[in-house]
DNA sequence: AGGTTGACCTGGACGC
DNA sequence: TGCGTCCAGGTCAACC
């Protein structure tokens, strides 16, 4: 899936496009596992209601809906895209894609559809503003200085506290990776052993190369599109991520690939220390 | 309590 | 062509 860079690129472009429209209906798929809120729940909540915005928070989309007469009522739609979902405005004309598990129809004619044949994203709503996301910062807006006592006395690998969303949101197994290598950081080393000046170029390299990969739609390794289906373009220039074997772009050294914290995860054994 | 592992799913790539 | 195995961008619950 979708990490970070993924879900702002789908976030922002469903935001351009539909915010503004109305859900005049939905209708959800039968697979229970998709639905972390009950699906008449989901249904009584956005049906009816105007979509006042988009946005990401982490690496969930939340679509903000206001009811007619009721403008302060918190109201949200959540969707978490796991590994594979798709989040898309269609026309109603286009072939219903394998795995579709909800379709919202709105005003403007077009439909909003949620595909995901892996079935590891979920729907939810929230009404009370109550948070979803839980404790954590966001790698792109959080202080250096907070970004460095984040680890501070951790005992896990660095690469496995930088995907552990309830310290930093958004940070997945790609863009781990990624930034470890810029940085020039092993992602084996304990996080709490990294020195000032390590966990300062992380910090940096880590907004670097998120910010990179907003700006190219993302990474399309396999199944990710963006809200009109697009690829995205950053795959091109990962220096790490998915290049086992391959001569290290800085020093001609084969990427090496080991597995940390039960994920694959790829480095430069020479220019990583 | 913090850290690690396996389970949840489908489908594509690869080897025989 | 077909079957088996392994792998995949995420998250939890269950264990140590």
């Amino acid at each position: 899936m979708p990490e970070l860079p993924e879900v702002e690129t789908v976030a922002t472009g469903l935001h351009r496009r539909v915010a503004g429209d109305v859900i005049e209906s939905i209708w959800l798929g039968d697979k229970p596992q998709t639905f972390k809120s009950k699906p008449a729940e989901i249904a009584a909540t956005v049906e009816g209601t105007l979509i006042s915005a988009v946005r990401r928070v982490g690496k969930h989309i939340v679509v903000d809906l206001e009811a007619p007469g009721a403008k302060s009522e918190v109201r949200q739609w959540i969707v978490h895209l796991g590994m594979t979902g798709r989040f898309l405005v269609v026309d109603p004309a286009v072939e219903l894609a394998k795995h579709t598990h909800a379709i919202a129809r709105l005003k403007s004619g077009r439909e909003l559809r949620f595909v995901d044949p892996r079935r590891f994203g979920k729907l939810a709503v929230v009404r009370e503003g109550a948070g979803f996301a839980g404790p954590g910062s966001e790698p792109l807006t959080i202080t250096r200085e907070d970004f460095i006592q984040l680890f501070r006395r951790r005992k896990s690998p660095i690469k496995a506290a930088l995907l552990n969303q309830k310290l930093l949101h958004g940070v997945g197994n790609i863009y781990a990776d990624e930034a470890l290598f810029r940085a020039g950081i092993r992602p084996k080393r304990h996080a709490g052993k990294l020195t000032r000046d390590e966990l300062t170029r992380l910090h940096k390299e880590l907004v670097k190369v998120l910010r990179a990969a907003i700006k190219a739609g993302g990474t399309t390794v396999s199944d990710y599109v963006d809200s009109a289906g697009e690829s995205g373009l950053f795959q091109f220039r990962l220096r790490a991520y998915g290049r086992t074997g391959e001569p290290c772009l800085r020093c001609k050294t084969p990427i090496k690939r080991i597995v940390v914290g039960g994920r694959s995860t790829h480095y430069c054994p020479k220019c990583q220390g």
